[in-house]
DNA sequence: CTTGACCTTGGATTTAACTCTAAGGTTTAT
DNA sequence: ATAAACCTTAGAGTTAAATCCAAGGTCAAG
């Protein structure tokens, strides 16, 4: 790794900075793009030149990427972050509260889907039955969300395969 | 309302079939498109006509969607759907147990977010002051998962604001 | 006979965050 | 001198599920 030096730091080419953040080259590029993240300088055969201050701003980017925020609301941050003095802590914290309130609002969306899934799945035997007396297919052709459990009577002996249903009254 | 009787049932145009089901004309063009469901017959003039049967297959669509599957899953369960013989219970709880774990992944990715956004939220006191002490701010430039409270020291009173941070100790 | 509500088609646009491609310049090692 | 690994740019493609648009045909009411 060639490192090149700036006054009191290193300056990391595209190529090394990813690898060190552990993105690709690429989303570097994007973020340039889109006004998250500008290299501080260029060598002069044009490549981007990242310093310290450079790196400091993408993991702040990360780290706010990691607790959930869209590359738009780090922007958003990102703005008051180099202007801190005139934002006040209600106009952070009002993005972080906002936030909350929308990953709650999809985690109950999921737990809606996680319920109706677990219901489905605990009424099907799961076993090499024909299909034509699934009760998932039944759950989805009825209007009722009321969930039958299968009592196959098949040709071979089910006893394996419905203890699934029975276990479910 | 128009009805059109085929024998034994109404036909309803895209229109009307888009009402009494609340989706719009355009997601039913688009869900044909797609072969998720086409129209039994058209009109001399090309109008869609859909029948009950139409109906019903809709119904399941979008019963399905109601638990989260994609579109691509219910094309693989409406397959099944019209050749049930040629499948087993296991098939289809198996796209059901492999969509519940996918929900399960998604949700404690979510969970994660919450937890962390909740913590962000706790340590700031969300008032007047300056977001230049901002706790929320702090977490995201420092690399810990540390959160520290704020303390700020104003010219204003804070004792308003700050009392969310003194209950955390 | 015209107005307005409805329908047709093909194709473009939206959102988010990349990811990839092509065509070419730079650097470093051999 | 040349190959490998790196870099540059502009721009296209990806995914999901619609949603919108334009230009035009159909149909019932007044």
């Amino acid at each position: 790794m060639v490192m090149i030096v700036e006054q009191g730091g290193f300056m990391y080419r595209i190529g090394e900075l990813a690898k060190q953040c552990e993105v690709k080259a690429d989303t570097l590029r994007f973020y340039e793009k889109h006004g998250l993240l500008t290299p501080s300088s260029r060598s002069d055969s044009g490549y981007r030149l990242y310093n310290d201050n450079d790196v400091e701003r993408l993991r702040f980017i990360l780290r706010a990427k990691a607790v959930g925020f869209t590359l738009a609301e780090i922007t958003e941050l990102l703005s008051i972050e180099l202007d801190k003095s005139n934002w006040a802590c209600a106009d952070v914290k009002g993005l972080v509260d906002s936030k909350l309130a929308y990953v709650n609002e999809r985690i109950t969306e999921l737990n809606h889907f996680q319920v109706s899934l677990q219901r489905l799945s605990d009424a099907c035997c799961g076993g090499p039955e024909s299909a034509e007396h699934c009760s998932i297919l039944e759950a989805l052709e009825s209007n009722t969300d009321n969930i039958k459990c299968e009592n196959h009577a098949h040709d071979h002996d089910a006893s394996e395969y419905t203890k699934n249903c029975q276990s479910k009254g």
